[in-house]
RNA sequence: CGCGGGGUGGAGCAGUCUGGUAGCUCGUCGGGCUCAUAACCCGAAGGUCGGAGGUUCAAAUCCUCCCCCCGCCA
């Protein structure tokens, strides 16, 4: 069985979640649902990255100690993700004892291996802030961004990470791995990155103490981003469990936002070859998620809560939206408008619709019991290439091209059933096949929609009689044409997806 | 010359690598249907593909220059 191990970034406990970190979120997921679904073994990581001075100052600000603070902050992502019918297989948190250990060992591997020295950094520090900045963070070159005061010089004993050393190295790596990240377009900014020159990065901090001890110098703490990437490994039993650690490594699937691409597609690979270990297989580098224009972040006043949302339109409309409306690779607009649009077209009109004629004319025609599909219809052809297309979609990552692709089933079979009028013909051979057909249609666009709506893939499924679930399908013999047996009782119901006014 | 993304009918996108009838969804208009959530189906209008040069029998697609927009701790 191929393994399939696929993370999100793991969320800075800064502030709360948000509809940019659920977008990511909702689509590991649904590439998750979909592995599960071509019977792939699966293992999907999210989780929260509770270290570092950020964290540090948000929890002295309401008065916490950051342990406190974190274990605030960190269910409410938890919470966010259950409702958003997030089935991931853990959630790691960096503050846990299990990813001390996994970061000790991985970076005390770089450190016996001689990819870790001491030297002195040299920085501009904001006293306030107690950070340091680069020169072109700052308000004319001289002044914090935040306090507009000036920052000073300031020298400290850090450890730094012979990055300059796996030039070579990450550029052979890329050459014999060409697809491991992905779009090209973003393994070619890595690797422009790269061939430009790689300096030594500092590492560790003795300036603040919330964080993974280095245990090689007590007075240390890793810099956060250091320690976050391990949760990659901490969460498979690196260190711990050689046999788990190999079945899902290095086949591991990042999800990550473009702006996090240096931290993933250099210094993450050129860390695991200096422990020793294989970089990761492979990155799938996203867009934004843009509000009015703007990136959606955790600073932003104007933010928009999941919850929100789902109170709003519910969970697998929501799903749909990001999944449909935002390309995995580009950039997208959120709006309101085009939820609602993509609602009413897309699911109430005719999704949602398809099913309510269908089971109605069941209801008139065939006593409200289904029929079985003949082996010649003509939608029979239009399925076989929608699962082909679909499937195509989703293994290559481009869950928007996989419901595009579903969709135009949907709509061949509205045509189709317009075509024939069953409603209009006398009960029969004729209608029993047509009918017959578009059971089968909902039956295999059920299967088709698990990754994006779960929920009501299993409700259609539940409707037309079938017992289990879509989800315990697997692909592709689930979506070859006639499975549906007929016989069962057909059940009208309520409108799936409501009709919105505006 | 910081890096990166983009400018295609009213909106959002595909097509650009591998030149050769500009495609899809939404919206608009007209018709059909009335099984269905005023949903569905069919048809139509609407684009000199950011601008200017160039290569070519032929350019949204290749080359040159220019203009504009957007983002850079998910």
């Amino acid at each position: 069985m191929p393994e399939y191990y696929i993370t999100t970034p793991i969320y800075y406990v800064k502030d709360a979640p948000h509809v940019g970190h659920a977008y990511t979120t909702v689509n590991a997921d649904a590439l998750a649902r979909w592995h599960r679904l071509a019977g792939d073994d699966v293992f999907f990581l999210t989780g929260t990255d509770e270290h570092g001075q950020k964290v540090a100052r948000a929890a002295e600000e309401q008065g916490l100690t950051p342990k406190a603070w974190t274990d605030r902050l960190a269910p409410r992502f938890a919470e966010a993700w259950a409702d958003l019918d997030i089935a991931n297989d853990d959630f790691i948190r960096t503050t846990e004892p299990r990813h001390t250990r996994a970061v000790q060992h991985f970076l005390g591997r770089i450190y016996d291996n001689g990819y870790i020295f001491k030297d002195l950094y040299r920085g501009l520090y904001c006293v306030s802030c107690e950070q340091y900045y680069t020169e072109d963070e700052l308000i004319d070159g001289t002044l914090c961004p935040i306090h507009r005061t000036p920052v000073e010089q300031l020298e400290e004993e850090n450890y730094f990470f012979r990055l300059s050393a796996f030039e070579q190295p990450l550029i052979d790596w890329y050459a014999t791995h060409p697809a491991a990240v992905l779009p090209e377009s973003k393994r070619n900014e890595a690797l422009g990155f790269i061939k430009g020159g790689l300096r030594d990065i500092s590492i560790t901090r003795t300036s603040i103490d919330w964080g993974v001890r280095v245990p090689w110098d007590e007075k240390h703490v890793f810099y956060v981003w250091y320690d976050a990437l391990v949760n990659y490994l901490t969460a498979i039993g690196y260190g711990e469990d050689e046999a788990r650690f190999e079945k899902w490594w290095p086949a591991v699937h990042h999800l990550i936002g473009k702006e996090i691409i240096r931290f993933h597609c250099v210094w993450w690979p050129a860390m695991c070859l200096a422990a020793g270990i294989d970089p990761p297989g492979h990155i799938q580098v996203h867009g934004w998620l843009l509000l009015s224009g703007e990136k959606m972040s955790n600073s932003s006043v104007n933010q928009i809560t999941p919850g929100h949302l789902i109170a709003e339109y519910g969970v697998d409309p929501v799903r749909y939206h990001l999944l449909r409306d935002i390309p995995l690779g580009s950039d997208g607009e959120f709006s309101y408008e085009a939820i609602a649009s993509r609602y009413n077209a897309d699911l109430a009109n005719n999704l949602g619709n398809l099913v309510s004629r269908v089971a109605t004319v069941i209801g008139s025609k065939c006593g409200g019991v289904g029929t079985s599909a003949p082996e010649d219809s003509r939608l029979s052809g239009v399925a076989a290439a929608v699962v082909a297309e679909a499937s195509e979609a989703w293994q290559a990552g481009q869950p928007h091209a996989g419901l595009e692709a579903t969709w135009r089933l949907i709509r061949e079979t509205n045509a189709e059933l317009e075509a024939t009028e069953p409603w209009k013909a006398e009960p029969g051979g004729a209608v029993d096949a047509v009918l017959g057909s578009a059971l089968e249609v909902l039956r295999i666009v059920s299967i088709l929609i698990v990754p994006a709506m779960p929920s009501t893939a299993a409700e259609i499924w539940r409707r037309i009689g079938l017992e289990g679930s879509p989800a315990e399908q697997r692909l592709p013999g689930a979506a070859a044409w006639g499975g549906y047996p007929g016989g069962r009782p057909v059940e009208k119901g309520v409108p799936l997806f409501p009709r919105r006014k505006g």
